[in-house]
RNA sequence: GCGAGAGUGGCGGAAUUGGCAGACGCACUGGAUUUAGGAUCCAGCGGGCAACCGUGGGGGUUCGAGUCCCCCCUCUCGCACCA
């Protein structure tokens, strides 16, 4: 039997799937991918076996991967995201838990709306077939979701919610209108995204593109800056780079505000500052070219060079004016200010660097400390007065080649004079408040969330204006406001919503005038900020969420995405939880416990000379195969459909099989280090898996007749082995997403198995090898682990079995292999009863030729013993 | 410029707490088997003839450093006039 099956392999197990099979009577035992990977989806898809059932007595996890916008097709990027979620969901099933893990799509935004332009295809039509294609897809690489949650953004059902919580936000002041600027083609007369932008210019007809004010819906962000920024510091399950991205964006600092008489007027300038202890250094003060007062205090005079200058910097687009190093400019007003402290007449510029959505628009300018301050005096002829000299060399106003930003000892300020700048700081703030000249104040870089989108493809907004109500919301009781399918898509002329009548034309819910509908939609943020907690009760038709459910499932105990949404999706769905929870909907305040984020999927990019960039099948034998030129090869880039640098996950699952697929993409970097894709490496996995497939084939007889497992001499070596393996592979997996550290330490195992010498004396140890080896692999590559499970004759499924618990006992050695170490070189390894003292190991170990080799003559001074690994014995002489 | 992360064989990577550097895989080399090999199995594989030398470079702490400390170099990512 065991030989016959020897001969069967190596006429049929020819691994290349789609070479002739030469003796199909004898492919029984070949590992066939495509087909065993079939039977065992449609086993689980029959089951259900995925359903995720609220509150059935197991402890919860919820586990999430970022949801995909439905592109059409699947990439890398996703094949890797959703292997790694899918190992963490299966393992934790597999350890008892009820897992949740669930799938959907992010589903409204541009693209679809860009589909309709260029080939007329509705958006809708065209994003749900995207996700047909997308869900086959996804169900062929064989992942544990519970499909029946599933649930698109674009479906009403799901949007009516997001209306709704948006209706409760307005009861509360969170979201409100205000004018706000937009990117504006006024050729193609739309509004452009941020990155339909380029180079100042609109990308379809190449026009400048202009800023222009709207009026906008916001969401009120920074009411939640401070817990936003506080609740950083106690995410421990989230990455720190990540955490510092949100700290630095959120942008908290802390200084004063100081009000500024204007000379010969009742008016006041307020500035935010961080550096109160310069203010005796401000000379002159920069308001932004919007400020409010900009025109009120320009001097007749000064009239035509102000206008001018704000003219041109409206101009500017924001993208260019707070960008590189803009040249610093201003324009004098005319006017003068007077420092409160020093009581100097300091003349009010406008400058172009001065933001007006920052602080209070107007900043104290004080060359001497400030380096943008020191290039806009020197440019300007503008005084300066030095206030913090550092130790050492005093400096002068005159010397100075640049502002002195770092601390030192206050000067030519007063009472303040002598204490370091630190301290001042806190005594100015003081002194400032006690006068009534200004108070500690705090301010954030965030801004609230502008989500207003004059766009098609997104929720509408569910607001109406009337003539003689003004803004109403829509009622409750009419939700949801339904996007309309009959209208037009050209990408000219401002928002598709905004042109049709069908959908603008109501009649007002308060005075049932007629009235026009809001015909902006939202940014496609507000969808993601809340999808993760639908999940818990996607079929909810009452209200958003079910309180139940969510307090069940609620906060995401893993949450697995790329690192580009550290800082604008997470911090929205951070803000959105909190909002849910002070409008009752959910219970916590943070939505995702632990975070992952998963670095990105590269490839060799290769070029023809001829052709440009070449998809790998376009290269043969690294030559071009259209002109046959030598294909040059390019740097490792992320995979992109620009440069071609990609592998489609169909055909690797085709040619290989889902499991191969899932297993490079686990095996070759721990998810969050960037990961090389490399076709070697994918053979090598597919290699490996047919090692399986063949240790089991092979030995199934053996198998078969092994009952425990035998206790003594090789059979006690293998399974120290065996569960010193399933330590390391539930340690890797769990908490510490090593995957590919646990892939190797199961190759070591199946090498170990290979090489075990005495299979048919011991039977029981080899037959326990196998099966862990089997469910070791089972979260990883789930559908060869059932078949092999189930061909060992083992009764039940491997969800039955439920993941390994190591026997601690059967770890213990009698003997350690100690490494020797003569003053920290290492000279040799002895071994040693397992409950050695240490005299008997310092003996044992001078006793090995070559250590006393290297003693011989020296006196030993000290003896370093680490048990059960290294003596180190340090001599001297 | 600021912030974060990373530099280890020909390559991807391992070394969880300061304790045998290079696990595992790829590539490569040799052998076996074979009509054949692009399959499979076995063996080898950092450098150097060696003593020894080796984790981007230079210092330091320690019995012992890839790991800790200081300085420097390179690369990647994020933010970028934030007062």
């Amino acid at each position: 039997m065991d030989s016959l099956k020897g001969i069967h392999r190596q006429q049929a197990g020819f691994p290349f799937p789609g070479f002739p099979q030469v003796m199909e009577k004898f492919m029984l035992d070949r590992y066939d991918a495509m087909e065993l990977e079939g039977k065992w989806q449609k086993i689980w898809a029959d089951t259900d076996a995925f359903r995720a059932v609220d509150g059935d007595g197991k402890p919860k996890y919820y586990l999430l991967e970022m949801f995909p916008y439905p592109s059409g097709r699947i990439h890398m990027g996703h094949v890797r995201n959703y292997s790694i979620g899918d190992v963490v969901a299966r393992f934790k099933r597999l350890q008892g838990y009820n897992v949740l893990h669930p799938m959907g799509w992010d589903a409204f935004g541009m693209p679809a709306e860009n589909a309709a332009i260029q080939h007329g295809i509705h958006p809708a039509k065209w994003t749900y077939e995207n996700i047909d294609n997308m869900r086959s897809q996804l169900k062929r690489m064989g992942l544990s979701y519970d499909w029946k949650r599933e649930f698109a953004t674009c479906d009403p059902d799901y949007y009516r919610w997001e209306q709704l919580i948006f209706l409760r936000m307005l009861e509360k002041g969170l979201a409100y209108k205000k004018k706000s600027a937009v990117n504006w083609c006024p050729d193609c007369r739309t509004v452009l995204a941020n990155e339909q932008v380029e180079d100042g210019c609109c990308w379809r007809c190449g026009s400048e593109v202009a800023p222009k004010e709207l009026e906008q819906w916001f969401f009120k962000i920074t009411e939640y800056a401070e817990e936003l920024l506080e609740d950083t510091f106690h995410l421990p399950g989230w990455p720190e780079p990540v955490l510092i991205m949100q700290r630095n964006w959120i942008g908290r600092s802390v200084g004063c505000e100081i009000d500024f008489p204007v000379a010969d007027s009742d008016r006041k300038i307020r500035v935010f500052t961080t550096r109160q202890d310069t203010v005796y250094g401000a000379t002159f003060m920069s308001l932004a070219p919007e400020h409010p007062m900009a025109r009120e205090l320009t001097t007749e005079d000064r009239r035509r060079a102000v206008e001018s200058f704000i003219g041109r910097v409206a101009r500017q687009d924001r993208l260019r004016r707070t960008s590189e190093d803009q040249e610093k400019e201003g324009v004098f007003t005319g006017s003068f200010c007077i420092n409160p402290l020093t009581g100097d007449r300091m003349p009010v510029y406008l400058a172009n660097f001065v933001l007006m959505e920052y602080g209070t628009g107007a900043v104290m300018a004080v060359p001497t400390h400030d380096q943008r301050d020191f290039e806009f005096a020197r440019k300007y002829d503008l005084p300066m007065r030095i206030v913090i000299q550092p130790d050492g060399a005093p400096r002068t106003t005159e010397s100075m080649e640049e502002a002195w930003t770092g601390p030192g000892m206050m000067v030519n300020s007063g009472g303040f004079d002598g204490v370091s700048n630190e301290e001042a700081k806190e005594q100015i703030a003081d002194f400032l408040q006690e006068k009534g000249l200004g108070s500690k104040a705090i301010n954030f870089r965030l801004r609230d969330w502008g989500v207003s989108r004059q766009r098609y493809w997104g929720t509408p907004i569910p607001v109406v204006y009337c003539d003689s109500c003004g803004m109403v919301p829509v009622p409750e009781k009419d939700l949801p406001v339904v996007l309309p399918t009959n209208v037009e898509l050209t990408g000219e002329g401002g928002s598709p919503l905004a042109r049709s009548d069908d959908f603008l034309q109501t009649k007002c819910p308060r005075c049932g005038a007629p009235v026009r509908r809001e015909s902006d939609t939202f940014d496609t943020f507000v969808e993601s900020s809340w999808y993760f907690a639908r999940y818990a009760s996607p079929h909810e038709d009452a209200r958003p969420l079910d309180p139940e459910a969510v307090a069940y499932w609620m906060p995401v105990d893993q949450y697995i995405g790329g690192i580009e949404h550290a800082v604008m999706h997470l911090l929205y769905a951070r803000f959105f939880t909190k909002v849910l929870n002070d409008l009752g909907m959910v219970n916590v305040r943070e939505p995702f416990a632990n975070l992952l984020t998963q670095g990105m999927v590269c490839m060799e990019t290769r070029q023809c000379p001829e052709h440009g960039w070449l998809f790998p099948e376009d290269i043969e034998n690294g030559r071009c195969s259209v002109c046959g030129r030598d294909v040059k090869v390019g740097r490792i880039e992320k995979m992109s459909k620009s440069k071609k640098n990609v592998v489609d996950p169909d055909h690797l699952i085709e040619r290989y099989g889902a499991d191969t697929a899932r297993l490079f993409s686990l095996f070759a970097a721990p998810p969050e280090k960037d990961l090389e894709w490399n076709e070697q490496g994918v053979e090598g996995c597919f290699r490996f898996l047919n090692r399986v497939w063949r240790a089991v084939y092979d030995n199934l007889d053996i198998v078969q007749r092994g009952k425990s497992p035998e206790l003594e001499g090789p059979a006690r070596d293998l399974r120290r082995q065996v569960h010193r393996t399933i330590r390391k592979v539930t340690g890797d997996i769990d908490g510490r997403f090593h995957f590919n550290t646990a892939i190797a330490s199961i190759m070591e195992l199946v090498n170990a198995i290979y090489s075990f010498q005495e299979k048919d004396r011991y039977p029981g140890a080899l037959r326990e090898a196998l099966e862990m080896v089997v469910l070791l692999l089972a979260p990883f590559v789930p559908h060869i682990s059932e078949e092999l499970w189930s061909i060992m004759g083992r009764s039940g499924t491997i969800a039955e079995a439920g993941w390994p618990t190591w026997d601690e006992a059967a770890l213990t050695e009698e003997e350690n292999l100690i490494v020797v170490q003569v003053n920290g070189k290492v000279r040799g390894k002895i071994s040693v009863p397992a409950d050695a003292a240490e005299d008997l190991v310092r003996e044992t170990a001078m006793a090995d030729p070559n250590v006393a080799r290297f003693m011989e003559g020296k006196t030993l001074r000290k003896a370093i013993l680490v048990p059960g690994r290294l003596l180190n014995l340090v001599v001297s002489g």
